[in-house]
DNA sequence: CATTGTCCCTGGAAGC
DNA sequence: TGCTTCCAGGGACAAT
């Protein structure tokens, strides 16, 4: 499942392989991502290009294009980009071509995921609220977005529009690693909590971006290799095991029909 | 605007 | 063994 520390892995290891680089063909195996858009005209927008520059925003990966346009890449729950697979990849969706017979490969078993195009990155970035890795996101920034709700303070941090990047995973590991509860609401956080919450979400994000993100389930990043991040998971995907502060079993909730993990002993409401 | 719920999709696990 | 049922969840969208 890629969240931001997933898609800043994958972003930083095409960087080197796409950059300069120009798409000779493509082969499209299944429209549904492309969304409207048809396979004649997705090729006819993206054949010729030059690549100037890959960025990510959230969980969204940027390809800037040579004619001012850019190629958003939505990898939702399943979605995969790898480079120059050996094998015939299961579930591909979509194959673009450089020279050299070079190949970069969409796979998603899901079929969530989405290729689009934008012509001002504005279309994309003003609908996401701030990333967590920018400087801008202060303790009094997150205070601001969490006083005025009085939802699940984890459901605050999984809206996209509020602060982008972070998905389910990332979220119990933040808020475990705060000692704040889940499903506690956001507006009646302390400060004192509201610091702690911030130092985690960015330290947590930053040490899962050096383990190459987390391989719950499908999540490879371009060269083929599983993340360790979830290796060093506390809470997350760990309904029934023992929590590593305090040993008591971690528990399993639902807010907002999404798996929750936390500590009933260290998370308090 | 804030909040909540539904839907999309398919492999794999669990249950019988 | 083989069938059926349920679960995973990001984000668009609708409803309140």
């Amino acid at each position: 499942m890629p969240e931001l520390p997933e898609v800043e892995t994958i972003k930083n290891q095409l960087i080197p392989h796409l950059t300069g680089r120009t798409f000779k063909s493509i082969k499209i195996y299944d429209t549904r991502p492309l969304g409207n858009l048809s396979e004649k005209e997705f090729s006819r927008r993206l054949v010729g290009q030059k690549i100037t520059g890959l960025s990510r925003r959230g969980k969204y990966i940027l390809i800037h294009l040579s004619g001012g346009s850019t190629l958003v890449i939505h990898l939702r729950m399943t979605g995969s980009l790898l480079w120059n697979p050996v094998d015939t990849e299961p579930f591909t969706r979509a194959e673009f071509f450089f020279e050299n017979k070079d190949r970069l490969v969409f796979t998603d078993i899901r079929r969530f995921g989405t290729l689009s195009f934008v012509k001002e990155t504005s279309d994309i970035t003003n609908r996401l609220g701030i990333d967590p890795l920018n400087p801008k996101f202060t303790p009094q920034a997150l205070q601001k977005l969490l006083s005025t709700r009085k939802s699940p303070v984890k459901a605050v941090l999984l809206q996209q529009e509020l602060i982008a990047g972070i998905g389910n995973m990332y979220a119990d590991e933040a808020l475990f690693a705060s000692r704040i509860h889940p499903a506690k609401p956001a507006q009646t956080l302390s400060a004192c909590e509201i610091k702690r919450l911030h130092r985690a979400i960015q330290d947590v994000l930053h040490k899962a971006i050096r383990n190459k993100g987390a391989s719950v389930r499908n999540y490879r990043s371009p060269d083929g290799r599983a993340g360790r991040a979830h290796e060093e998971f506390c809470v997350a995907h760990r309904g029934g095991k023992p929590c590593p502060r305090c040993g008591t079993s971690v528990s399993r909730i639902v807010i907002r029909q999404r798996g929750t993990y936390y500590c009933p002993t260290c998370q308090n409401i």
